[in-house]
DNA sequence: ACCTGAACACCGTTCAAGT
DNA sequence: ACCTGAACACCGTTCAAGT
């Protein structure tokens, strides 16, 4: 609530003129206070002892400020460059890096996200990210579209996390099943494509730890479920290389359950 | 724009009483057809032929009306129970159902994935996708873990697409890295374990599908930063069972290229 | 060029009064 | 119990006028 200094006739003087830049970072630092819907033109002149109408020569409304402070923020998410780790630690150091920042405005990541433009191709993420995918080794024609999917899991997965819907829906008790009735799909296009490879991806990510040891069922629970495990799909297959330290592996979900991860006790 | 009867005095006269699930009702066709910001008590009302303030003997506000409008949504998401097949299958038809009803609904999805209580445990979805994970073999107590990572991916990708963002990320050219410096990183609880977790799936499951053919690097540009391709994981290795058309499969990621679907030739 | 006050067309919601 | 009109405290934004 600091106010700046006063002229004799009461009224309010700013020590810094407005700028564009100096908006959107008042506007931020509203929104990271009191959440998106707080954010008012009035309000946020207020804060910047402005009269309100001053705005509109630097803003052209609120939603074009809105974007500029999701852009804002979006040009920051940046990680260090590693060019000589595995791609792996590239890309998880990344994505722990976005976490962290989205972490920094929670309140905003929701409007972000939903957000075509939040991320840019010339930002310092796109590009690491680009990066570390050709690092991979996946074909240039195919690396925008990969990095595209990175994103769109990464953010997410941080919605949930935010909104606390990760927490929630994690600490829920398991339901018996239940016959439903229902259902309709089927059409192709670009996203579909994109769609399936998500789909594609983290299954065959989850066949992977499941092929480990669950062959026979898990605690004591065998599913009587035609369960088809993908014999293609070797026993002795493993996380991905660039986790270092020694865990213990008879689970493949180990290192999620309660209670299991060695550090934590 | 259709109008009820009138009444003598001029004062329009509903045919129906108002109740919470008409109003919600009414109020999804408004989102529906013009956003989420275009919603508003007293639209709603008009829809209604209603006074506006008639709306808050059946609603609380307009927060909870929201609410109420995602979880009539959110109850709806469901599919065909199908015992008999391959849990992969059963999971990709889950989620392709899921993102059928998310667009017939585009208007609404950003707002319901930043609600944390848009699918809850009683719901259809929920339901079945802890049959599946079960039917997977999953541990009972990762189960609720892995709905939830599910769920948070879904999600993300649905909105990514619903905003074009998706689309306009996947029809980048790569552009060439460059050096940048920054990060800061490193804690450890629950969500962090999530997190990880998501990251070793998607990763190892872009590993096996890259273990494919990409050994020498691709089309002609081979990476030179150091790649370790995870040598525990045998070349062979090939995406989820339950694919059965045949598909071309010289490129690990070929069912997303440009042009390179065969049935779109 | 930048700022300002008054005003306009909206909001969500409270409240006292009607039936 | 349900509905209603008037009113309140806000919004974003236009516009004409100031410097």
């Amino acid at each position: 609530m600091e106010r700046a200094k006063r002229t004799p006739r009461g009224t309010r003087k700013r020590d810094v003129p407005l700028t564009e830049a100096g908006i959107c970072t008042s506007a931020l630092r509203l929104i990271d206070a009191d959440g998106v819907e707080a954010l008012t033109m009035r309000k946020l002149a207020a804060v910047l002892d402005a009269n309100p109408m001053s705005l509109y020569h630097h803003v052209p409304n609120k939603e074009a400020l809105m974007r500029g402070v999701a852009r804002m923020v979006g040009t920051r998410f940046r990680t260090v460059t590693l060019e000589d780790a595995p791609w792996q630690e590239r890309m998880r150091l990344l994505a722990t890096d976005f976490r962290t920042l989205a972490h920094r405005h929670p309140n905003l990541m929701a409007y972000s996200f939903s957000q075509p433009d939040f991320i840019q191709p010339e930002d310092p993420f796109w590009v690491e990210l680009t990066a570390v995918l050709d690092a991979a080794g996946v074909p240039q024609s195919e690396i925008p579209q990969l990095a595209a999917l990175v994103c769109a899991v990464v953010s997410g997965v941080m919605i949930a996390e935010l909104n606390g819907a990760l927490h929630r829906w994690s600490n829920l008790q398991p339901t018996t099943p239940a016959s439903v009735k229902d259902g309709q799909t089927n059409e192709d296009s670009g996203e579909d494509r994109m769609f399936r490879l998500v789909l594609d991806t983290i299954i065959s990510g989850m066949e992977g730890r499941l092929a480990v040891d669950h062959a026979g069922g898990p605690d004591g629970q065998p599913s009587q479920n035609s369960r088809r495990p993908s014999a293609r799909i070797p026993r002795q297959l493993r996380p991905p290389a660039a986790r270092c330290e020694g865990e213990s592996q008879e689970n493949p979900f180990s290192d999620m359950a309660a209670g299991v991860d060695p550090k934590e006790q």
